[in-house]
DNA sequence: TCACTTCGTTTAATGACTAAACAAACCACA
DNA sequence: TGTGGTTTGTTTAGTCATTAAACGAAGTGA
């Protein structure tokens, strides 16, 4: 872990080089090394060079010819999904989903666990049980299982250890100097909602839009800040707490000590408690159904909490003008009822400049984006190193 | 302005190797080859090709000898701060604000105006008038007037056009291009707030903090974000309209669409309006004035914008979490008078994670921040198009 | 079959960097 | 005053990644 301040020589242009070449493999689909060469404007002879240390590495193979233009076949270049397997974890309040993945992200395994009681103990046990099982599914591969990531729901420092999880009652947890102990590859740990910015940004709705809000709407309100394709977090290491945003001077209070949160009024919760006080019980499943089935009073609710989730997110438009806002996790199960509510709300509150451009978009991957996003993390830990190593 | 696609040859090296070396004269004060071989783990013969390019180009010099340390003394290198000279601007509604300052930003002259109609036509030739002025005022040098930076007090597109300034009425005028057509140099618009920002990053109560929000509060409430020293602005090159930010879900209705906007209950007209209620009449120095002489309904007053000052701010902190949040513009001459109001309400609600770390500082520069700050979008132009051809 | 393409490799040259040797300048102590 | 040991900055010789150009291999189409 040194830092030897990194200068310019020959070693760093080929590093940067190999990157280039092996991204354009990698999101050009099949290429040709002339192909490559065009593209990136690097000369031919570099490109071979430098494609045969990929293929040394594996990380590329050469899968046949293509089709000739008037001359001599190409040899066709692909970047090799399978040269190793990455873990992705989201651990829940009741629940642990996993993922095992190619190195695109693509799913290969999928598998979920309820939890019981979540104390440390019995809840790290199970999580390593789990992680065992996905491991064991892995077909033989020249890197094996490159790394693990977990998403999981609290404040995470920068060292993947868990500061504060209300909801888990895990506290204080190096999480991740466990699980590299554990497994002896890279883990990295993140907020679920920063996960599922992640996965949505990669795999779902926000595919390759640069400045995206991912708003996780589950038991309270999590949020994933994407700006410049990449996940933003503060000063310490963890921001993103929109969730206590006030909207409200003096609103109710909230335990974080502020008045008016946002998610005291546009959260699950806030969804089940207003339902229980208009006498409608039942999960949010249950309520999603009544409307389904034309229940007037569910509707009306669901309604009402739009318009207090589109005035959240228009403060939100205001303050980063993003490109796009994905509505995630369990509430995406009711975008039906909701999106109307939340698409007046957010027109009326917004400056014009911004709504322009902004759209608002509901989770593709439904309540899947964190455990792709968590994938991502591990698949990207790996890539970013062979970019450097080359 | 054809962009070939960068790719890593020797040109990048010498590219990168040239500004390493610049870099660290320019911040590492006078210093000898031998130094800067040291800090920066380059070779002895590297630094001294690279030295000679950068006195060649007239950015480095020798300075003379310095004292030795038991052998041969060494020559040291200062950057030459009057290879050049920068112009700032502060175009506010009613008066012009002009700096000269070398390279380093050290002011050399300083100039103000007073503006009567802000009309577009006699505004814009007013802004010519002055600059020309500034222009005059500057001593000879290599490289003359090396760029022109202007803050105004409206939204700017990215390429430097006035969309929308409200106050001053001037509206779709593309000022930067006008600006360069006129004296033959770059030229960077950007908002008052942004330009504040800047100013106080690179010279105020920011210096070298990753992470610092600007809240600019004069007529209105205008921000500037910055985000790993850099300037952040959304997906349509303008962002920070963080004035607009509700603080309240039924508020005030605002001219933005929105409800209870920030700006309505912090800003100097809110205070102006406020004071007109409470039968104190007078400009914000008057109320400063009667604050001094022990009026409490003015020391009120000041406590009740302060407390919904820091309620946004607030809001600030949990979305960003910010090293520094800096209250700047006119309203940091009550600095005295809202400060303990602004520092509770905060203190009260945020969360704990982030109020550990965050301070909030009053302007260093006062209402000077904006004019320093549009100075260096000139000189950083200038420098990073040295760093690039070097 | 022949002229013309296209693909990918080989070859020789360029240029930026580095280690090592070197010359110049200086200090300190006898 | 002289001499050994330092420090500074330049010179020299060598390494290595890229490139242009030449080239062989492989294919198309008339």
């Amino acid at each position: 872990m040194a830092k030897p301040k990194p200068t310019g020589d020959q070693t760093m242009i080929k590093k940067i080089n190999t990157a280039i070449v092996f991204d354009s493999v990698l999101k050009g689909g099949p290429l040709s090394r002339a192909q490559i060469s065009e593209q990136t404007g690097l000369n031919k002879a570099t490109v071979s060079s430098l494609v045969l240390d990929l293929i040394d590495a594996q990380l590329v193979e050469e899968i046949g010819q293509g089709e000739s233009k008037g001359g001599r076949k190409p040899v066709m270049l692909l970047f090799n999904s399978h040269a190793g397997y990455a873990i992705g974890i989201d651990l829940g309040v009741n629940y642990i989903r996993g993922v095992l993945t190619d190195l695109r992200g693509n799913v290969i395994e999928e598998r979920q666990w309820s939890m019981k009681r979540p104390d440390m103990a019995s809840g790290l046990k199970q999580l390593t049980e789990c992680i065992e099982k996905l491991i064991a599914l892995a077909p033989a591969s020249p890197y094996g299982i490159v790394g693990i990531g977990i998403g999981v729901p609290g404040i995470v420092d920068d060292k993947g250890a868990i500061l504060f999880a209300p909801n888990l009652e895990w506290e204080r947890i190096e999480l991740q100097k466990l699980v590299e102990e554990k497994f002896g590859v890279p883990v990295t740990i993140d907020n679920e909602a920063n996960a599922g910015a992640q996965g949505e940004q990669k795999y779902g709705a926000g595919r390759g839009i640069p400045h995206q809000i991912y708003v996780s709407v589950g038991i309270g309100i999590g949020t994933g800040i994407i700006l410049n394709k990449e996940l933003y977090k503060g000063a310490s290491g963890f921001s993103g707490e929109l969730g206590h945003l006030s909207i409200e001077y003096n609103g109710k209070p909230c335990r974080c000590g502020n008045h008016g949160c946002w998610e005291l009024y546009a959260s699950e919760n806030a969804l089940l408690d207003r339902a229980a006080e208009a006498g409608l019980e039942g999960e949010l499943d249950s309520l999603v159904a009544a409307a389904e089935s034309g229940d007037e009073r569910a509707i009306e609710l669901f309604r009402s909490i739009g318009s207090y989730l589109g005035a959240g997110i228009a403060n939100i438009v205001n303050v980063f003008n993003p490109d796009v806002v994905i509505i995630g996790n369990r509430i995406s199960h009711a975008s039906r009822w909701l999106e109307a509510a939340v698409q007046e709300a957010v027109d009326q509150r917004t400056l014009s400049y911004h709504r322009e451009r902004m759209r608002i978009l509901f989770a593709e991957l439904q309540d899947r984006s964190a455990v792709r996003g968590a994938a991502y993390y591990a698949i990207n830990t790996f890539l970013g190193k062979v970019r450097n190593v080359g």
